[in-house]
RNA sequence: GUGUCCGUAGCUCAGCUGGAUAGAGCAACGGCCUUCUAAGCCGUGGGUCGGGGGUUCGAAUCCCUUCGGGCACGCCA
């Protein structure tokens, strides 16, 4: 389906042409002054330099042209040349019928399904998932879902730090504090246990404690790099101990993203690649992309257009190791081999802009991608406390991930059962949906760009412009239709059949935009975009439900297009809210 | 130093390719539940859009400059 505004746009440049005016001055966009009109046009003050008349004129010439029109119930020329349009009601409910009946609303997806790679999560093994993981994992988790209903092979790939310093700092710290492991016996033949040494919680201890002591001991720094690299050439005690720890990781990041619904359709990690590099190295220097510099082999990313310092991309340093950059590389070699790319999409903190920068200037200048990918990299903030600093605990810790969730969830269970009466494993049920919506819409209604403030009062208060508030919206419609079904109306064969009421057309002029919307969210991967259309829906549609009585209304025509509205109302926005990543219950 | 992002109401933020009186939410105050969920709806108060120039018929939005802040700047990720 054409988009709605496009429709408008385009009678109104007929109408421009028809006066003898350029059609590009036509253009038609939602009003900034909605106590004056629905849509405005302002190319006619565009226009009055071109044509060298006043601006009112060319808009008075226009407007006696829309006299009549089928879409608009009137265009008036106002000074100094705005023209305000109302939209005949006939026209918008056969727009929102339309919608209705097409598959995705009226989004028409691309003619090719080519496949989008998202890149995030990007945890470490051996480290605690914590607030900084909880971005990636909520934003990465909406651009994947909205790359699917934009019609691409959307898929995500958590891409795990799991080859580098910080698994030789847990060696190393697990040797010092159990030497008598057979992993660390150098004369050790046959089998290691088939029990992890270590679990999750060991971890959590290992890790903080060795990084804390290579910070200070160079001598401990050096062992734990020496751990890395007999590690990364394959030493076989540290394999086998490196085998543990990645499955005590997995097995609890799984958990924790599944509390979150984020899932992952490929476990990748920097291990992943290892063969892939040496031939890509071969390939670099065969082909003089990359050389020495400074004892490291580089590739040069400067460009000429340049106005800013840019260093090059190192590839492989100067003690011959592999490091991020290398595994980045190969891993845009994989991609590019076994599918077919549209984009591959990174979801990293925006430190790192200037490092995904180098990457992609070095992945394009070795044609390690093809031209037509795109390479994006969306930096996000930096989630703060309500002092504007690093998120901490009330003790000044690192707050878990799982810890956020279960202290969201509880509070969110409180307030249920504040307010309402039912049975407490429903309520527990209930709470996990609407903290879930409560997280992740705090986060993705804010620009990824910028660092946000993640109050757990603000979050939990549930009112305004937040995730259960949207909840609660979709609960209510589902409810008047359980009402209305169980009197006997069958809820499917109902229909648009018109539009009645002023705040009737106001929501039906807010659903409008939804095939817009998504294609814009899709092309500058703002899910905060999709946020802005569902709180404005939700607020369209509960101003209509305080304006008319919907189960009780008599006229069976009215009663009919309200209901078939109403399920209209419902789809988009669960479809909107799946796109982020939660669900709605039943009830609430 | 170079680059980059940001500065909008007491607080947290919108503001799409420049357009009419700059919008929400929270907080404050005042209304609305014998009728579809009051986690809602309606209303009131509150802003030199950091400052200063410029372009334009018209600027929060574009350009320059200045102040204040965040972040990044070859062997970390």
């Amino acid at each position: 389906m054409k988009e709605f505004l496009e429709l408008i746009t385009e009678e109104m440049q007929s109408a421009f042409e028809k006066a003898g005016y350029d059609r590009d001055l036509g253009r038609v966009s939602v009003s900034n002054r909605p106590d004056l009109c629905e849509y405005q046009c302002n190319g006619a003050m565009a226009g009055a330099k071109k044509y060298g008349c006043p601006p009112i004129d060319i808009a008075n010439k226009v407007a006696a042209l829309l006299d009549g029109s089928e879409t608009f119930e009137s265009a008036e020329a106002v000074m100094p040349g705005f023209l305000n349009l109302k939209l005949k009601n006939t026209f918008v409910s056969k727009y929102i019928l339309d919608m209705s009946n097409s598959p995705k609303f009226g989004y028409e997806e691309p003619a090719k399904k080519s496949t989008i790679i998202v890149d995030y999560g990007g945890p470490n093994v051996a480290k605690a998932l914590h607030v900084g993981h909880l971005r990636s994992a909520v934003i990465g988790e909406a651009v994947k879902r909205l790359c699917a209903y934009a019609g691409y092979e959307a898929i995500g790939d958590i891409h795990m730090g799991d080859w580098g310093l910080q698994m030789g700092l847990v060696i190393t710290e697990l040797k010092e504090r159990h030497p008598e492991l057979p992993y660390f016996d150098n004369d050790h033949t046959g089998e290691y246990p088939t029990e992890s040494p270590v679990t999750i919680a060991d971890l959590g201890v290992l890790y903080p404690q060795a990084s804390e002591k290579s910070k200070n001991d160079p001598a401990y720094k050096e062992k734990a790099m020496e751990a890395t690299l007999k590690l990364q050439n394959g030493h076989p005690g540290y394999r086998a101990l490196w085998r543990h720890m990645m499955n005590v990781s997995v097995n609890n990041m799984k958990s924790i993203y599944d509390s979150l619904d984020v899932h992952f359709e490929l476990w990748k990690g920097e291990s992943d690649v290892q063969d892939v590099i040496p031939e890509m190295l071969g390939y670099l220097k065969k082909n003089d992309y990359m050389h020495l510099s400074e004892g490291a082999w580089v590739i040069d990313v400067k460009e000429d257009t340049d106005t800013k310092e840019m260093p090059p991309c190192i590839v492989i340093k100067s003690d011959g190791a592999s490091l991020y950059n290398t595994t980045d590389l190969a891993t845009i070699v994989d991609r590019e081999r076994n599918y077919d790319l549209k984009r591959m999409i990174y979801l990293t903190d925006k430190r790192q802009d200037l490092y995904f920068e180098q990457v992609f200037r070095a992945a394009r200048k070795a044609k390690l991608v093809k031209d037509e990918v795109e390479l994006l990299h969306i930096g996000f903030g930096t989630v703060n406390g309500k002092d504007g600093h690093a998120f901490k605990t009330r003790e000044g810790g690192v707050m878990r991930l799982e810890q956020l969730v279960s202290d969201i969830n509880e509070k969110t269970y409180e307030r249920i059962t504040e307010s309402r009466q039912m049975p407490e494993e429903e309520a527990r049920e209930i709470a996990k949906t609407v903290a879930l919506a409560a997280i992740k819409y705090g986060d993705l209604s804010n620009q990824a760009s910028k660092d946000y403030i993640f109050d757990m009062d603000k979050f939990t208060s549930f009112e305004g412009d937040t995730g259960p508030y949207i909840l609660y919206t979709i609960v209510r419609i589902k409810s008047i239709l359980q009402r209305v079904s169980q009197e006997g109306t069958d809820i499917d064969k109902a229909n648009i059949t018109g539009c009645f009421e002023p705040t009737q057309k106001a929501l039906m002029l807010q659903l409008s935009g939804f095939n817009a919307m998504i294609k814009n969210a899709y092309e500058e991967v703002a899910p905060n975009r999709i946020c802005a259309f569902i709180y404005e829906a939700a607020n369209a549609f509960n101003r209509f439900y305080h304006e008319v009585k919907i189960a009780t209304e008599e006229d069976p025509v009215k009663k009919e297009s309200y209901i078939g509205l109403l399920k209209l109302t419902r789809d988009i926005l669960e479809t909107c809210i799946d796109i982020l990543g939660f669900s709605a219950p039943e009830k609430m």
